[in-house]
Parts: C-alpha cells; sequence; structure tokens
DNA sequence: CAGTGGTCTAGACCACGTG
DNA sequence: ACGTGGTCTAGACCACTGA
C-alpha cells in the first residue's frame, strides 16, 4: 500500500513514524475519538503491511506523548488528542508561537561576547574564562511582551549569531540550518518575583511571580552548546507535561535555584 | 537464556528492567561516569546473555531519564547520573519527602463529600452534581511548610479514604495496597502569586509567587480518577525535565518545498 | 574500512482482560 | 477460551561514525 512519492530532499522515512503520524493523524480528526480503542496490533500491522514490532514502536511514541494508553490483555485506549510534539517547541519560542496560531516576535536587548563566568563554564564543559556569547531578547505574543530569554552559547554556536536577524529570526531553526543540532535538553522550572530588571524589561511590577524555564542544551553526543535562563510571565505560559508509570519525564527536585 | 530454575512464588521481572536497572546503577556509581561511552549493544547483549532488542529496550529507557544519549554510527554516551524518579515519587509528595531523607509531614486541612462542579465534572467524564471527595492538606519538610494540596477524587477513590490517616499517611501508597493503580497523569505547570487563602495555609505573604501543578490522573484503562491543585513555595520546589529530539519532532508537514 | 546504532522482520511464548 | 498486549529471540540490511 506504500506510496513511494519522493520529493525533493526527503528520502527515508522510518515506518513507525510515518505510522505514527498517520494515528496520530486520525486521532486529531476525530477518527479515533478519546476514550475509543484502536486497532490490535496485529491488525495494524496487517492493514499497513508492516511487522507487529514496527507498529509497538509507533505506538510506543504516542504513549510517550501520553495520547495512548496501553495494558496487557487489552487494546490500547486512546486518551486524548495529543499536543503537538514537544522538543521544538520547549526550545524555540518561535516554534511554539506558531502553533499557537501567533506571530512570534522578538526584541533584542544585548548581544555580548564576554568571558564565561566559573559557574557556566562548569555547566557548559568550558574551562573559566573562555569566550562565550550573551544573548538577551524580550519575546513578544502580539504586542505584549511574555518572556525574557537570557541564553548563553558556547563560542562555536554564538560565532553564528552574528549572520542572524535576531529580532525576528527563530535562532534555534536558523542554526539547525547550519548544522548545529540541539538533541538534549534538561530543564528546571520554578517560580520567582520579578526583580528590578525583569519588571522593566516585561513592563511589570516589581515582584510579579515569573516562570523560570532554566535550560541546557546539548549536541547529540552530549557536548554542551547553551544555557538559556528563560522567565516566563506567570499568567501567559504553563508547560504541561504528561507522563506515564513506564514513561517518565518529570521530576520533582528541592528548588534553591541553581542547577548544579 | 539457559537453566533458569523457578523458585515457587518467583516475581519474574522483565530482563530490559533488571539490564537498566545495573546499567543506571554502574553509572551512579561511577562505573560509567557521564562523558564516557557505554559498551556497545552486541557486547552488552553477550555479556547479559540476552538479544540486542532487549539490550535496546533497557538502553531506551535510561534515554528517557536523560542518562544516556546514543546516535546512529557511535556509541552511546552517558549524559549524566539519573536521578531516581520513580512514576510515584512524582505523585506522592511521601515518597518524594522520603527520597531526599526528610520525614513527610502533612497537615488536614479539610476533607469533604460534595457535589462536583460542572468543569469538575468535565475533566473527571463523571455528570455534574455527582458526588467527589475534596481534600485539602498541607505538607511539610521539617517544620516547614511548603505546599498545598487540594486533590478532588472521583467517588468510588474518595470513599476509601475515610479510613487513612490524612495527616501521616501516603494517600497514594495506602490507594495502591487496595488496588488503586495511577497510571497516567497530565500535569499544567505554571506560576500564580498566593491568594489570601494561601498565604495563610503558608505562612507567607499574599502575592508571594507559587508554583502551581495542577494535575489530572487515571487509572491504566484511562478512567480518571482524580484532580488535583498543587501549590508550592516557589523557592522550596523545582521541576525537572529531560527531553530528547524523537524522530518525531521533526516530522513537519510542509506543501511547498523546502526553502531556507 | 570496520564497527556501531537504527530499522525491520518473523516467529515464539507468556500474562492478562474480557466474554 | 480466546484474543490481546508484553517480552524476547535471531537474523538481516542500512546509514552513519571514526580511525
Amino acid at each position: 500500500m506504500s506510496s513511494h512519492v519522493r520529493v525533493g530532499a526527503v528520502e527515508h522515512r522510518p515506518l513507525y513514524l510515518g505510522l505514527a503520524a498517520e494515528l496520530r493523524a486520525a486521532i486529531v480528526d476525530g477518527g479515533h475519538p478519546p476514550g475509543s480503542l484502536l486497532p490490535s496490533e496485529a491488525e495494524l500491522a496487517a492493514a499497513h503491511g508492516v511487522s507487529r514490532g514496527t507498529v509497538r514502536h509507533a505506538l510506543s511514541l504516542l504513549a510517550a506523548e501520553g495520547a495512548v494508553a496501553s495494558r496487557q490483555g487489552a487494546r490500547s485506549v486512546v486518551l486524548a488528542r495529543p499536543r503537538t510534539q514537544s522538543f521544538g517547541e520547549l526550545l524555540s519560542f518561535s516554534a511554539w508561537a506558531r502553533s499557537l496560531g501567533e506571530e512570534p516576535r522578538g526584541r533584542m536587548v544585548e548581544l555580548r561576547r564576554r568571558r564565561a563566568t566559573d559557574a557556566e563554564a562548569d555547566r557548559l564543559a568550558i574551562r573559566a574564562g573562555d569566550a562565550v556569547f550573551g544573548l538577551v531578547r524580550v519575546r513578544l505574543l502580539g504586542a505584549v511582551p511574555v518572556m525574557i530569554e537570557r541564553t548563553t552559547f558556547v563560542e562555536s554556536v554564538g560565532e553564528l549569531l552574528g549572520e542572524l536577524r535576531l529580532e525576528v529570526d527563530s535562532i534555534y531553526e536558523r542554526l539547525a540550518e547550519r548544522g548545529v543540532v540541539f538533541a538534549h535538553a534538561r530543564h528546571v522550572i520554578e517560580a520567582l518575583p520579578a526583580d528590578a530588571r525583569d519588571a522593566a524589561l516585561l513592563d511589570i511590577p516589581e515582584g510579579t511571580p515569573l516562570l523560570r524555564q532554566q535550560r541546557r542544551t546539548t549536541s547529540p553526543d552530549g557536548t554542551p552548546l547553551e544555557l538559556s535562563d528563560d522567565r516566563y510571565l506567570g499568567t501567559a505560559v504553563s508547560f504541561v507535561i504528561s507522563n506515564s508509570v513506564v514513561q517518565t519525564s518529570l521530576e520533582r527536585v528541592r528548588g534553591a535555584g541553581e542547577e548544579g
């Protein structure tokens, strides 16, 4: 049944991704509404001309998204309409804004080449005093400022920033085109009051609750690429996380700032 | 594998879980420090007498925890020491507190059988006006109040609460003993200012930033069991998320050609 | 180039759930 | 009792990494 229409550059997409996309679309379109049961794995395998292992791989993706749940002995159930994929959206304000139907905008506050502090050097796996690039932007949804983004890039990545139009570009999308791949991220989320600078940049009273997302992102081989401290207006943004007994992506740790 | 003797009512744990636990322990103990490369999948398979598929299953768990990363063509690398995390710790303040070496404590504020609001009924998949149990507790670490827990249980679960000593017991652990299984959860996390009641319960000034975690938990088959609104002192607690690029996140359907 | 992980298949047995 | 998902094996080919 496979339609091998090959367009442009895109070549081999793994079968399980195509199957997952198809099932995801069927759930979103209402073909498999929440609460309904999916066809059995054997049926899906036969219908798509793939092995059961491939079907299970596809279903495991949907399970990780919180879209379906499976139990031994019973058919998988649809839990909810899946949200758009998380990784890119957790990283990229632009991608996230567009998924909301908003036009992502930004205001550049500062881009500066400087020396890494000891804490930064440690977390970026470089030497203290090595050069890094610090970037500060205020991001808007519509006309409203909703977050402050303070990012520290390692030198090799930061050097590429000069070519970008930082007022509008999505850094992550542009860097991806240049071969800089962000593959893993660790986020620490907490609440804190806006300090004087936060308040000025977001045009809010000092002390307003902000949601802080600290992030450390690495390349596929684990090399640190950036640190980020993003502060969202608590009323404008929230994070959604789904987890299951087997799949846990969320962890609660004792606070006190600094992620070590 | 070779002759394995069944001893009585041996509980048999899947091989991939045992292998994952072993690798996790080796990483924590320093046998595989962050930055180091793991043995190849073939070597791990041979060393443990299992197939490569089982090894991959185990590694996928560690990858989901953010402990290891793998790329095609290269050996998997250790990213970080995994923090212990179980689904239970996410739900259960008690389990989490104990993992910190603290004695979990709580102060019961209210337990009441009442009628579900429309919004609650909708999210719990029951009829508006059906009976639910509302529970409010203040949880302490040491002597310090760090969170307010407001939970709404469906009737069948709430009925079991009467038997518990809510000042000390972990609800989730006790309910698990009674066969109530919490399997999936969806969390919404945001920042908000403490209102007058929050402030009184936590003994803090009104307006103090709190981290709110709203949660909806379901049984393995997707039946909603509880809603919860937990508010943490922003300075006492933070959440950590690890994620990786799953190929699904690269999936982007665009009509026209790929333009830079 | 050899080694490695990524994908996929085919088949097997088991534990569980539902009628 | 039967169908279902959960686990596991063995083997195959490919795409990629790294010396």
